[in-house]
RNA sequence: GGGGGCGUAGUUCAGUUUGGUUAGAACGCCGGCCUGUCACGCCGGAGGCCGCCGGUUCGAGUCCGGUCGUCCCCGCCA
């Protein structure tokens, strides 16, 4: 096959441009092959690229030598046309195109390039495997629907910069290769060839050193970049994902929910044309684990949890008398107008296997029990228990109504939660509560400073090390440090933890306070953290911020279910890249220069 | 580390419950015909290590064990 050379060709028009006043007008097109009609006389070509298709005519009267090569057009193959726009005959406008009302008769061709036949059909509607797609992403990436999540990408990511930008603040780039920290997630390791037997870390996040721009006095800091987690994968984590890093001085809490407000009102309103309502509603993080069972509450539905400890306490029915007893807790959902639900759905939720195989609950839970409400009677194995008094009190307490369909979960809060959570999660998405037009943010407050991890003994941050507790529980840091609040926020969209931050420690003795707590003892904090307790002690502001996930908020203004839908080349569950095939092995040679010497098990 | 789903033509899937002729469909691909199609149409054709290894069996896509890949979830993710 031969091809052509672009020649002095310029593309004067892109394939979603064209339409009626444009008749007449002589164009060049430039694109890839989406479908050929081949009438073996006349010829139509879907002719693609970013921005859309055009229909293009080769016509034996026109230009027979074109029409002749075109014959031996396939998709995928990289074309540019010569030719005259013109309107489609009556009746033969395409309205499902942009470009529809009308066509470009070819007066010349060029071949660019062939193309093999790819491994699945370059088209919005023809769905492949996300291996293959991952395999082949640059095939992937031509089709509209991907493309434009990442064109919506980039446009958030200007409408982020241009908001921060107006607003005062410096993007300022921090370094990649850093040094590990031993809290939070595993480090990405980077051996150091020039420092035999030392290793770089790849930064969870900038945390460290916006901190330090604001000890620098740069007053107000952001950043669009990557971090680095080895940690296992998710629909919504990947390895490297990409943080909106946001750091001001002089600030409360109060002023970096209002900034981050104006920030998401201004993302919003840019790019999907949708008002927020301001300013987010606030929720303690006691509050949203007593009404929805988790920090990360779908605030789009109510159908909230209810602590129904007192109707059971005393009560005939023993299983959640004696859990009450022991500690535990009974809560319930209350399922208005669902009391038609099939016997079977309920019988699913008995056991645990039913739990995990049917509703994905892996909280060890060992079933829900159940009561339909009815106009006469209430049916279910629960009910027969409860006396009038205590039937009253529950109606009173869940609000239970004629038709109602109550599920109860008891037990220790941290099976009740989660269980429960799950199935709301499951009753909103299967009843059509969760509309994905819909943006319900909430902010979560007043999280724990710490918490006790019983397979080290100690306690660790519930956010970071940095974190400010909240004043008055100062003194609770010695005695009772689990009963400390932190002055932590985290934002959630939707059931989606979408961005947290802190106020931070500035003062130099509450750090050496915080990590007494957490075990971390002065010769410990001097040789991993001594450049910052240092830097605490020549005149830090006050100081916080934010991070928001840029991968994650943008895949939900997509409304996409995985944020691999919304990054370019993404990685598999395990961790790995189909196209370039990484991780890969290296070789001996290099794994001697950086003084290194593998031991794999096996 | 653990639970669950999937793996069959280039692709998306059916077939696996209950083992038994030559493993099917659609789209795609190849060849031919076609001057108003746009999911073009018509005729013909090619295309299979049923993920891999092992076992049970007279016989395995189908049953059993293992393994690899992929997806969802729990743990983990300051």
């Amino acid at each position: 096959m031969n091809f052509d050379s672009l020649g002095d060709w310029e593309r004067t028009h892109d394939c979603c441009t064209l339409g009626s006043d444009y008749t007449g007008a002589e164009v060049i097109l430039m694109g890839w092959v989406q479908r050929r009609r081949d009438h073996g006389g006349l010829i139509f070509i879907d002719l693609r690229d970013r921005a859309g298709i055009t229909q293009v005519v080769f016509d034996p009267q026109r230009n027979a030598e074109a029409h002749q090569r075109a014959h031996a057009l396939r998709p995928e193959h990289v074309i540019g046309v010569r030719g005259e726009v013109r309107f489609r005959p009556e009746g033969m406008t395409n309205p499902k195109l942009k470009t529809g009302e009308i066509e470009v008769i070819v007066d010349e061709y060029r071949l660019f390039n062939t193309s093999l036949t790819p491994p699945f059909q370059v088209e919005p509607e023809v769905d492949a495997g996300e291996n293959l797609r991952l395999r082949y992403r640059f095939l992937d990436l031509r089709r509209p629907n991907i493309f434009q999540n990442l064109r919506t990408r980039h446009n958030a990511a200007q409408a982020v910069r241009q908001y921060l930008n107006e607003n005062g603040f410096l993007e300022v780039e921090t370094p990649v290769l850093t040094r590990s920290t031993p809290e939070g997630a595993r480090d990405y390791l980077v051996p150091s060839r020039v420092n035999p037997g030392k290793f770089y870390a790849l930064p969870q996040s900038p945390q460290l050193f916006k901190q330090l721009l604001m000890m620098a006095g740069f007053d107000r800091y952001y950043q669009i970049v990557k971090c680095y987690r080895d940690e296992d994968l998710r629909a919504d984590r990947q390895p490297e994902f990409t943080q909106v890093d946001i750091e001001m001085a002089f600030v409360d809490e109060d002023q970096i929910c209002r900034l981050t407000e104006g920030l998401l009102g201004h993302l919003f309103e840019k790019i999907l044309d949708h008002k927020l309502q301001l300013p987010f509603p606030r929720l303690t993080y006691d509050e949203a684990l007593a009404r929805y069972g988790t920090d990360k509450p779908d605030t789009r539905f109510g159908m909230e949890l209810v602590d129904v400890s007192p109707v059971f306490a005393d009560s005939n029915f023993q299983i959640f008398a004696k859990l009450i007893k022991a500690g535990g807790m009974v809560k319930a959902l209350n399922l208005k107008g669902q009391a038609t639900l099939p016997r079977s759905d309920l019988d699913k939720m008995q056991g645990k296997e039913n739990l995990v195989n049917h509703y994905d609950i892996q909280t060890g839970a060992q079933g829900v029990a159940w009561i339909k409400v009815q106009e006469t009677n209430w049916q279910g194995p629960v009910a027969k228990n409860l006396t009038m008094g205590e039937k009253e009190l529950l109606a009173d307490t869940a609000g239970l109504e004629p038709g109602d369909l109550i599920l109860f979960v008891a037990g220790e809060s941290r099976v009740v939660n989660p269980t429960l959570d799950t199935l709301r999660s499951h009753f909103g998405r299967r009843l059509g509560l969760m509309d994905n037009k819909q943006f319900q943010f909430t902010w979560i407050t007043r999280f724990p400073l710490l918490e006790y991890d019983h397979d080290t003994k100690r306690y660790l941050a519930v956010h970071h090390p940095f974190t400010a507790p909240v004043e008055e529980d100062i003194g609770l840091l010695t005695d009772h440090p689990e009963q400390a609040r932190s002055r932590a926020y985290d934002l959630v969209l939707n059931g989606n933890e979408i961005g947290g931050g802190s106020i931070r420690i500035h003062h130099h003795n509450l750090q050496r306070q915080v990590f007494q707590a957490l075990g971390i003892d002065e010769e410990e904090a001097q040789q991993k953290f001594g450049f910052m307790l240092e830097a605490l002690q020549y005149g830090a502001p006050p100081h916080g911020g934010i991070a928001l996930g840029f991968d994650r908020l943008v895949m939900l203004m997509c409304g996409a279910t995985s944020i691999r839908d919304v990054i370019a080349f993404p990685k598999t569950q395990k961790a790995g890249c189909p196209m370039t095939q990484a991780p890969e092995k290296v070789s001996l040679e290099q794994l001697l220069e950086l003084s290194l010497k593998l031991d794999l098990p096996g």
